[in-house]
DNA sequence: CTTTTTGCAAAGCTTTTGCACCACA
DNA sequence: TGTGGTGCAAAAGCTTTGCAAAAAG
């Protein structure tokens, strides 16, 4: 999802109209940098947008933008849906503690994915990965508990 | 979690009480013979039981079990938390079609978190891993379409 | 007896849906 | 102009919470 324009292109490909809501949703998650979000930071962010689109509209949006690949619902058992930007592939860490989320290094993924195919017979989603775990700063907050 | 009266002693031991509710639910978890289960499945095993556990107590139920390390939830996106007991390590392979789960060789979770820990400095709880892909039959018929 | 646990009912949260109106292409 | 999108409001689904009554140790 590189550029605004080019990503408005891609939904008329794939038979979406552009409206002023798709826009603003998708200013929002290109504008924050962030390449993982969650349907409440777009909500917060698009409540600056004028017109502000609805809540449904967002959803919707997220949804759109799923369908045509330029978004990926995480693994993860937060209490909302984190998406993640697939113009970043990368499998994701994430502190069962503090929530930080970090990438993880796309050989050792690929080594797992490939492992994990020969042994399971499961094809993995490598841009879809995410494993918990704690962080150092939160381990080491543990043993000092 | 290996067998009822063990583990009403633990939570003994954790200061809980033992209670009908409580061993209810257990007995629906152990009686399951899965590893796997939402707290939906865990309502529909205590339907039977006399007296019949409240929702709510249920669901405190399983908090107290993970708690205590009985069970641990795991990372799915699922609409509804997914358990795990925790005397079955292993990792989980979800297949994003049709919701099975295949359990990760034990072999290529170790290497995997090794890696991980070196490259990212985060430690993974080898025991809650779960990533999302498509199963053998999945895959098939996606071809097929 | 004291403290924990339960049941009941209601609320909380994120997300979804139905429907009439509006607007992009 | 016609299909697709939007806003509004209400519902759905899972989970949590407050509180008084009941029970475990």
């Amino acid at each position: 999802m590189p550029r605004l324009e080019t990503t408005l292109a891609e939904i008329r490909a794939h038979g979406g109209r552009v409206t002023p809501a798709r826009r603003a949703v998708l200013a929002a998650i290109l504008d924050a940098g962030e390449h993982h979000f969650t349907a409440a930071d777009v909500l917060a962010a698009v409540d600056q947008a004028e017109p502000q689109p609805d809540r449904a509209t967002v959803y919707r949006t997220l949804e759109l933008l799923t369908e045509i690949g330029l978004l990926k619902p995480l693994p993860l058992n937060g209490e909302a849906i984190v998406y993640h930007r697939t113009d970043h592939r990368h499998g994701h860490v994430v502190c069962r503690v503090c929530g930080a989320i970090t990438e993880v290094p796309e050989q050792a993924l690929i080594d797992f994915a490939s492992t994990l195919q020969q042994e399971t017979h499961f094809t993995i989603d490598a841009d879809c990965v995410a494993v918990s775990g704690t962080c150092e700063p939160c381990a080491a907050a543990m043993t000092h508990a």
